[in-house]
DNA sequence: CGATTTTATTTGTCTGACATTTAAAAGTCT
DNA sequence: AGACTTTTAAATGTCAGACAAATAAAATCG
């Protein structure tokens, strides 16, 4: 583990990149303790707190853990599911919010990987998470709902067909997907019509994963990707004439 | 943007979540700049080196970004789609060799998600991208290459056939997880006959994909999963043979 | 007016110190 | 001897003040 001394700036940068590394290569194991702070900061010539944002960094990527105390210290983590699930959310999220993603761009992927697990999970689902998402489309169906908690809702319902496929790595992967959709899905107005039209299909989604029948829940998925991009383009339209002259801008709602 | 006093513990992982509270609900905008470091001090009423352990926290995450001099300062930063997926490999990565994570289940998974994006590569793939895959097949039948270059080979050709769909979203998804699979894969030793095999099963995906057929393309990519599975079981077996009895672990590669 | 120098601002780093937490070691009492 | 209490040492968390380096704007000079 080594640094280069000769540039000077970003110190703490190449020391969390050479802890990193090290950790990545296996040099380092799960719950083994790293150097003191103290000790790091001989080993890399640098002062303690350019060793502490460094670790800091590591921190951030949930790499590391610290504990204080006698026999505290910093300590590889073992990255659970749940840790990169959340590192994956906020991630995306900030993507599509950041990078003029349409809706329709958002949208497309993410019913594509939801297809991909819709077979795994008409083959593998248990009982309870067909129980859950029975139990999301009836608060769907709930009256006086606002547009955020549908969304929240599409999402939990979403988030039990994905974790269906009894694949942590697919979970992992595809919840942070649809989580990060949902922001983009809260800009959209779900009419009393098209509330009762995502039931439908979700009802129709439900039955064929209890059926155990992974292709309609394929089939149902592609409808209910095209209706939910036909919502997408409505409500743009709309913004845009509504927009038009005003020079207001679309939120983060992006054509194209 | 305020931070609980009370909890005298862990203040920069604090300041840290309100700035990044700020920037995800859009309080900071792309580019805007923060306050200098001495100014944050002061409103958050800590010292520097802490306000600095936070800002690195958010470095890591390409939250920011900083710049020295008289116009300098720590800045929003526009997450690209690069960063984030650089930032989704070093996850996904660790995720897998960290977790006992069973090659079948990687592998699965990275396969759901491939197939889903076959439709939509078949249909858009460019020229270029077609030039790709068929450079990487010529040179995985290339004799005496390493298993390594091998993958890695092989990790570029499906890169290119995630790309093909034309859709960034799903292309830094996919390309995560594609690469994160890459370690456990060189654990796997490639026969020439296997090797024959896969350069096979890769040329009739082209060709699909080359002729727009995305259904061919689909099932071939279920083809692959599957004798790459097949592989993957061989290789486990043996290994369980040669360490039997002599205590040693599998490295990484996990059964079941 | 253009080129150069100065200056002010800001991040990057260092030193040294103190507070807090925690577990182990030492001590004390029964 | 054993159980409980106190002390101590080690580690992280935080602070204050300082200097170095980079950088662009302002001031100066030819």
């Amino acid at each position: 583990m080594k640094i280069d001394p000769q540039k000077p700036a970003d110190l703490s940068a190449q020391i969390a990149q050479a802890i990193r590394d090290a950790i990545v290569s296996g040099e380092l194991i799960v719950d083994e303790r790293l150097p003191s702070e103290a000790e790091l900061s001989d080993q890399f010539q640098v002062s303690r707190p350019t060793v502490r944002e460094a670790l800091k960094r590591l921190a951030a990527q949930s790499l590391i853990r610290t504990q204080r105390g006698a026999t505290g210290g910093a300590f590889v983590n073992r990255l659970s599911f749940e840790d990169a699930h959340s590192l994956q959310i906020t991630t995306s999220t900030l993507l599509l919010s950041m990078n003029a993603v349409s809706f329709d761009t958002a949208c497309e992927a993410r019913y594509a990987l939801e297809r991909a697990c819709a077979p795994l999970s008409a083959e593998r689902r248990t009982a309870d998470q067909l129980a859950t998402m029975r139990a999301e489309i009836f608060r769907q169906a709930q009256p006086g709902l606002t547009d955020e908690a549908f969304c929240a809702s599409d999402v939990a319902f979403h988030r039990a067909l994905v974790d269906g496929a009894g694949n942590p790595v697919l979970s992992y992967q595809l919840a942070g997907a649809v989580e990060a959709m949902q922001p983009l899905m809260n800009m959209i107005t779900f009419t009393a019509r098209s509330r009762e039209e995502i039931i439908a299909l979700h009802t129709r989604l439900v039955d064929a994963i209890d059926a155990k029948n992974g292709s309609r829940a394929e089939h149902t998925l592609a409808e209910l990707e095209s209706y939910t991009r036909g919502l997408g383009r409505d409500v743009m339209a709309t913004r845009i004439k509504a927009t038009q002259g005003t020079g207001k801008k679309n939120g983060t709602l992006k054509t194209g």
